[in-house]
DNA sequence: TCTTGACTTGGAGTTGACTCCAACTGCTAC
DNA sequence: GTAGCAGTTGGAGTCAACTCCAAGTCAAGA
């Protein structure tokens, strides 16, 4: 697969997934003679991932560390799952914060409703 | 109260506190004779608001948006309420989202542990 | 063979959200 | 009244994470 075809898939600009190739978010991108990207159904599976991790708010150096670790193989794999449940539990707080704008979110929104039926009162924010 | 004791309070530096009221996230701070600025307790609860949707994932741009929309009076109430409406859906997508995340790297965390007590694999990423 | 369009690189530029700085003002204690 | 600390301003600097650019290479079709 070429870099915009992985991109399209992904939903991940070519010039992204060249950063993250250069930050170390992608073990060694093998190449056609020409010297041209040619992703593997493996490569796209980590692309996911780092998708899915950047989207929930992990940062570029975490993931790098997490590679880093990958690259130094399997005695380093204590080091990588403990690095995982560092960030998961920081996930998790963010979910439970997440949770409670929710609710202050939804009882603003109330809030409003009511004001717009009784059409007099304004609020303080 | 002066704008490190709010900065305490709220743990905020009084230098973000003074960029959110450059930025239109505080309805104009009254001031001392010397021109100092003097918080109410109203303006605490406003600075928490932002705090929390901020911290939320709420872009500046939509929150000073908001406050605009306040400025404006009794008249932009439904404006508001539907501002509020779209920022609320798009936080529940990313909280579901996080969800997911939150049972991936259970799953990944769950698969390292196994690994790590079979003492032979290593994985994939 | 020539054109065209996608790919390559290193490096510069952008964006959002702060964060810091210099130069100044204004209270408070001694 | 002066030292010293907290406050003020406009503007510059920083940081993460892209995003864009120029100059060049490659591969496929007319």
């Amino acid at each position: 697969m070429t870099i915009s075809e992985v991109g399209k898939r992904c939903n991940i600009s070519p010039d992204t997934l060249r950063y993250y190739e250069k930050a170390g978010l992608l073990s060694d991108v093998s190449r056609t003679a020409g010297g041209i990207r040619d992703y593997t159904e493996q490569d796209c599976a980590q692309i996911e991932f780092v998708k899915c991790m950047r989207n929930a708010g992990l940062s570029i150096e975490v993931l790098k560390k997490y590679f880093e670790l990958f690259k130094r193989g399997k005695r380093t794999l204590k080091a990588r799952r403990d690095l995982l449940a560092t960030e998961r539990k920081a996930l998790q707080k963010r979910f439970v914060e997440l949770q409670d704008t929710l609710k202050r979110l939804d009882y603003k929104i109330s809030v409003y409703d009511k004001a717009l039926k009784s059409k007099t009162k304004e609020l303080k924010f």
